[in-house]
DNA sequence: TATAAATTTTCCAAAACTTGCCATATTTTT
DNA sequence: AAAAATATGGCAAGTTTTGGAAAATTTATA
């Protein structure tokens, strides 16, 4: 996936709509749709679900590519080594292990 | 890494530092050291730099230990799959393509 | 080519979130 | 038990984000 911007405008084009089509049915205006699928503004999270209903795409990989290129967007930008992922990877997993163990989490 | 207020934690007590004498140094109140250490609060990025200095540690490392710890609540607070992180290695690689190959990236 | 449709860019105000402080608890140390 | 250290609740100021209107540009169509 080249970016979650770009998957949007593909999916779009696979419905056939223009952005002005698209935008009503998400509640953005034309040219927040183009800055969303320009990658210049990010699409607002709570927007993903319906997304998935609209595109008829599995709403949990839909979130993951969200985060995915939030979390691509900022390593590229800070110029985060290589190996932040992993880091990230194995910090998750040590959060969900105490959230299990201890009690619930909240950040 | 536990987390990354664990992390400041441990490098705090380490130069046998309290909250108030470390929080002078990094200019927050006590109360808000704490809550950076128990991931309450997240420390502004801006800080980092700082952190290297104080804490004599590699600043590239410090950063790399921000964000992963950034991704990884968000990751987790998501519910994100464990696929999650690979994606993102994968999109950052193509953000460092086109930002060679076309005009410099900004989101 | 002329016109219309679609997309993109610029600028900006409202809303939401973040930051970090003070006052007050609670816990830990001595 | 007293003092020191740490943690929590609530809030004001500042910043960021969100997304809209207007205008410019590009693309498609006749």
């Amino acid at each position: 996936m080249a970016s979650f911007g770009k998957f949007i405008k593909a999916q779009r084009e696979k419905k056939g709509w223009s952005q002005t089509e698209f935008g009503a049915l998400i509640k953005c205006n034309t040219p927040l749709v183009s800055r969303i699928e320009n990658d210049k503004k990010p699409i607002t999270f709570n927007k993903c679900k319906l997304l998935s209903e609209l595109f008829e795409l599995d709403y949990e990989m839909i979130k993951d590519l969200y985060f995915a290129d939030k979390f691509a967007k900022d390593a590229f930008q800070y110029k985060c080594s290589e190996n932040v992922f992993s880091v990230a990877e194995a910090q998750t997993k040590y959060f969900k292990e105490i959230n299990t163990t201890q009690g619930k989490l909240k950040f």
